[in-house]
DNA sequence: CATGAATGAGTTTTCATTCAT
DNA sequence: GATGAATGAAAACTCATTCAT
């Protein structure tokens, strides 16, 4: 269960002094990973978890001193891949038009939701905690900032309201996981919506 | 934890036979709804929903006799209000374009989910039982219905993947309790990039 | 489960005054009956009871205030129905030879046991209580009295012996639920095999 | 309450792979021995099996997953152990007549269930599952075989039935557990009644 | 570092029994 | 008498976390 508060000063994992116990955190935090995408962070147990990584139960502690703080470490770890590919894009879009700058977003995220299938079923979890809201709140604001640019630029209410949508709308293909050919569909629909809504504006 | 496979046999609410009995039973699942709501279905205890019920566990468990039971009866009824209220919006809608059908969806969705929270929490739970799926297909048919009717018509493969995709919209502004300029906001935007997007669609 | 000391003076069935009352607490003591017989007294429940009676769970305790009172009152009737048997069974046996008896005390406690299956399962309940050990008390005595009156006399202390083993050889039978022919076989068995012995005995 | 069907994947204890922890299964096995044996599989706490051998709760459950399987684990090691006595006795058989055979039997089979009174209390258990079932067939065909051989060879179908009927034979002595003096005499009339019953037939 | 045994509070569920109508 | 709603102690079982080796 999730705990309803989570201080911001989580502990984090050690960090490891050898080869070895790199290795170790690497495999346990990926058993994690995967094991948190597949059936979400409450049906995950601790034990689970080591398991997959071949260790004991006893070392996964060793290096994450709670269940809260391992899907903390990995979530912190997925949001600042994000925010770094946010990052490039945002070089790559100055001078781009809003909807150009939708659908580079669109790809971004699209590609790293795909591969990273955990950080929303980390950072979306029923019962709000603050730290997870300030991981949402830095990709609103970087999204946010994205649409800052373009000319004529997008007021910044709505840079908002987009920043907070768009990651939201990312997320419905994910659970399509048995039907391909509907979820690529859905993907396109969404891309096309978008692009659309901000080619209007845009013409106003 | 969300039983893997919930089976379609599930033991329903027992029915009550006296006054007395329905209060409770009407009792007790208001206070099972508020806090699936609240937490979501994992974190909330039965002994939670029998005390907030002002109930004993036991009385909990005379109605409701599992868990998951007691989650599938909320959801049902929910679901069963969902599909009436459909029902009736497609009567209303025939005659209309896609994107007036639409708007018209984004009032029914947008007023059920903010009137309903338990309904997205229950109906979207991680791991997959049939009964669930089954819930959300008929979803799907029926606002693929919806898309049906216009003149001229949605193609059928668009129409499912807005199906897929609109109820899912409509749980963005869920999200945002706190802020509700934001939330207002973010519904419209929403609500303007759909019917953009299918009036697009027309005019090709 | 079985309480571990049951005193002696556990309360009585309620004397129904009217003859619905009494229609009643015959319905509810067959019901109990059935179900002892089938699962065991621990896995039955007292609302199974009252179910398969037609009755509500509040009527079964109008008559009897407990599980364990409703056991006692069953078995208490089967062991006077049995008592009555042996005894008539000691009438008709006086003179006869000792092997002889035995086969008739074969007839009356095959018949008994295959026609009141609940009373084997209530009388042996694993754990001891004062009350129980004194029905099979009993019913040791008139078994050992059977063997008392023979020409020659069975030593008291062999009918003791005997009396405490032939009932529970007739429960051997009873396990043998799907297998008609091996359970008739294994009872003619027994009947010869006792024969012998006690005939055996007698021409020392 | 013994759950009806016990299918044979029932999960087995975990094996301890550290010394303190095989001592642990041993003395959590012993309590729950000795607690079937006293008081029955369904009178019994796995609270109270815990406690007997100062463990925790949780420690139980790490090395035996659940009550039945714990019933089952202990069961299968004490029928092995009567196995192979009985496997034993088939050697030292072989050439001996019927009676003497039955002599032996009931030697081996009074010493094993008067030093595991757990095996009686869980392999006739009230509810049939094809587990225990299929411990009995096995204890069953055993037997009969052990009365296959002597010369004059006794019937396949009256091998059959007394491999029914000893086992359960063997149990009634067990009741008397206050009772020492009887307790020796009831032992010594059934072995003295089996033997007369064989040498009988044997003259034939 | 690594292990896995150990813990115990907390969760779901059952059921004999009581009580208001 | 009759009903069925209500109770709550107790049972089986889980799992994050700690600790001895």
């Amino acid at each position: 269960m999730v705990s309803e508060k989570a201080s911001a000063k989580m502990p984090q994992p050690r960090a490891p002094r050898q080869k070895r116990g790199h290795d170790r955190v690497a495999a346990l935090a990926a058993s994690a990973t995967e094991l948190f995408a597949e059936k979400g962070y409450d049906a995950t147990t601790m034990t689970e978890i080591a398991a997959r990584a071949g260790a004991a139960i006893g070392t996964l502690y060793l290096f994450f001193p709670t269940k809260e703080g391992l899907a903390q470490a990995i979530l912190a770890e997925h949001a600042e891949e994000l925010s770094t590919r946010l990052d490039a894009l945002r070089e790559r879009t100055s001078g781009l038009d809003a909807a150009a700058i939708a659908d580079a977003l669109f790809s971004v995220l699209g590609d790293f939701m795909a591969s990273h299938p955990a950080y929303s079923a980390l950072v979306d979890i029923p019962g709000d905690d603050v730290w997870r809201r300030s991981m949402r709140a830095r990709r609103r604001q970087q999204i946010a900032a994205l649409f800052a640019g373009p000319e004529p630029a997008v007021p910044p209410a709505q840079a908002e309201r987009l920043a907070v949508i768009v990651p939201q709308m990312m997320r419905i293909p994910l659970a399509l996981v048995g039907e391909k050919r509907l979820r690529d569909g859905v993907l396109e629909e969404l891309k096309l919506m978008l692009s659309r809504h901000l080619g209007a504006d845009a013409e106003r």
